[in-house]
DNA sequence: AACTAAACATTAGAAAATCTACTGTATGGA
DNA sequence: TCCATACAGTAGATTTTCTAATGTTTAGTT
């Protein structure tokens, strides 16, 4: 293909609808631009094709023997490549809308309200991708991710979904009984950590705490912590939102609790957003709540 | 033909090279610009589509499954345009370079060096269109114009073919014998103008004269005026260098004469000049002179 | 004949798309 | 490990394209 000797596209394009509708004025508005535009783009296509392609007949327009042949062929190029285009976008309208996030919040706050949202939208089809790795956001790929931040990174002009009290948790059957109020005193109790994370260290840290001894810290993946923290193999640091049921009932015991401290917010393509993934990301944003102290409370 | 919710042409252009070359750098070379270039027109396109289309696999890139059928269906689209165009284009050099000038221009000076013309290019003819409106000059049609000014309406850059003096001239058996000095003496004469114009009265009005009696003017198309004046039907206002020849020989009289007034130049279409036209116009250029007095002289 | 309305033409300046030059990142081979 | 190659990202420059206003021509109307 020889793209070099082509003339501009848009001006093949204009002349292309000019010829379809039979006028500038008709064909400009086909094209949503003015009728100056569409004479100014013919008349373009003119010039370098050397070939007058167009002839006024008084009030209306004629194409020239010339015109119309390159009209012809335009019209079944620029036909099968609108068909292409529909094609593909009929195929990524119903693709599922995929959605990446922590294990923990996919299992803890997700999943429980997947119902809902199943009920409210029947026809949109979502696509879990719980990592807590960070997915690339891009077309054709990850649509919205669901992403956690602690308080110390503000950022303005974001979308929350879930603001809550971090807390450091376990089962009574691990932590029952113990004094356990000084931060020094969890270095000696098994933690559970999502693979690749360093999330135990890191409270210890921001806790002034420097460990005398090696931590016990089990990596796992991070769907497979909840279970093992409610069974008592350790202790793990995470949202309150996620144990509110297991605390209330005592079927957990929080051992430290920061306030506010941690958010989920939606991370999403701003521009050319795909209309269901638009939906999902309202319907998170209707979901969205404040979890802090012993309540919870619904934010909008 | 849905024109609206089609995406930015050149995208498609860029993505249909880049599957072509299967390579970013190579249809970048083969568009003509960078390679950022290229790879900024595929992300926008994916990003209108909300599709994948390529994907880099290490060093090299692969399309993705929408994509290689995006392609395939663009390939055929644009190669169809392609054709269309690369076969209007050969339609359009074949066409007769168009030129227009006056009848006597034609008649005098263009005819006689014609043949020399023909005989370096053989490959391409000319169409002639002698006439004293102002055809206007547009792709398709007119491809150049050969124009008379005089030197009072001076202009700066552009192509001389001929610059003349401005005679009053009239057959011996017209005007011998008589005492014609005076310019207010040609009122009594019979002039012979070009249908349309207004030759004698300007000539009057520039040398001060006010006819006290209507003048005699017969108006004809200019081809047939040079013969009409060399029979003695009357005078007429021309460049000497129709009549060069006629002076020499005593057949014509020159009975008033401006030097070098008369301008004869080279109009065209600036850009996007067809090839075959430029032949033209370089030819008569090198063809151009001044012609004055009594004698003509080669300027180039 | 004069008026009116409809359609295309033209223009300057504004707006938008596109490109370049540069820098960054990843990868395969020497 | 280093180098060369190919794609990605970005800011700012450049080019293209568009709009808004106005002009021109023509067909139909009064």
């Amino acid at each position: 293909m020889d793209w070099l000797h082509l003339p501009p596209m848009n001006a093949l394009r204009a002349f292309s609808a000019v010829a379809e509708a039979g006028s500038y004025t008709v064909a400009a508005e086909r094209l949503n631009v003015t009728q100056a535009a569409v004479s100014q783009q013919v008349k373009s296509l003119e010039k370098h094709l050397g070939v007058a392609l167009v002839s006024r007949r008084g009030r209306s327009i004629e194409l020239t023997e010339p015109g119309i042949i390159l009209a012809r062929e335009l019209g079944i190029g620029f036909e099968i490549i609108g068909r292409g285009v529909e094609r593909l976008a009929e195929h990524a309208a119903h693709r599922p809308v995929q959605v990446t996030m922590s294990p923990a919040f996919a299992v803890e706050w997700l999943l429980p309200r997947m119902a809902e949202f199943q009920r409210q939208h029947p026809e949109i089809t979502l696509m879990l991708n719980p990592t807590s790795e960070l997915v690339q956001i891009r077309p054709g790929g990850i649509d919205v991710a669901i992403r956690y931040r602690d308080r110390r990174m503000p950022r303005k002009e974001e979308d929350t979904v879930l603001v809550s009290d971090m807390v450091v948790i376990g089962a009574p059957s691990l932590v029952g009984g113990q004094d356990l109020r000084d931060p020094a005193s969890l270095t000696k109790l098994p933690w559970l950590q999502e693979l690749g994370t360093n999330e135990a260290a890191d409270w210890f840290t921001y806790h002034g705490v420097v460990p005398a001894e090696p931590l016990t810290i089990n990596h796992m993946p991070g769907n497979l912590i909840m279970t093992a923290v409610r069974r008592g193999d350790g202790i793990t640091y995470s949202a309150r939102a996620f144990f509110e049921e297991d605390l209330s009932s005592g079927r957990m015991i929080e051992l430290f609790s920061e306030p506010l401290f941690g958010v989920y917010y939606i991370q999403t393509q701003a521009e050319f957003q795909r209309p269901e993934a638009k939906v999902f990301v309202n319907w998170l944003i209707s979901q969205s709540q404040v979890v802090s102290a012993h309540s919870s409370q619904k934010l909008i």
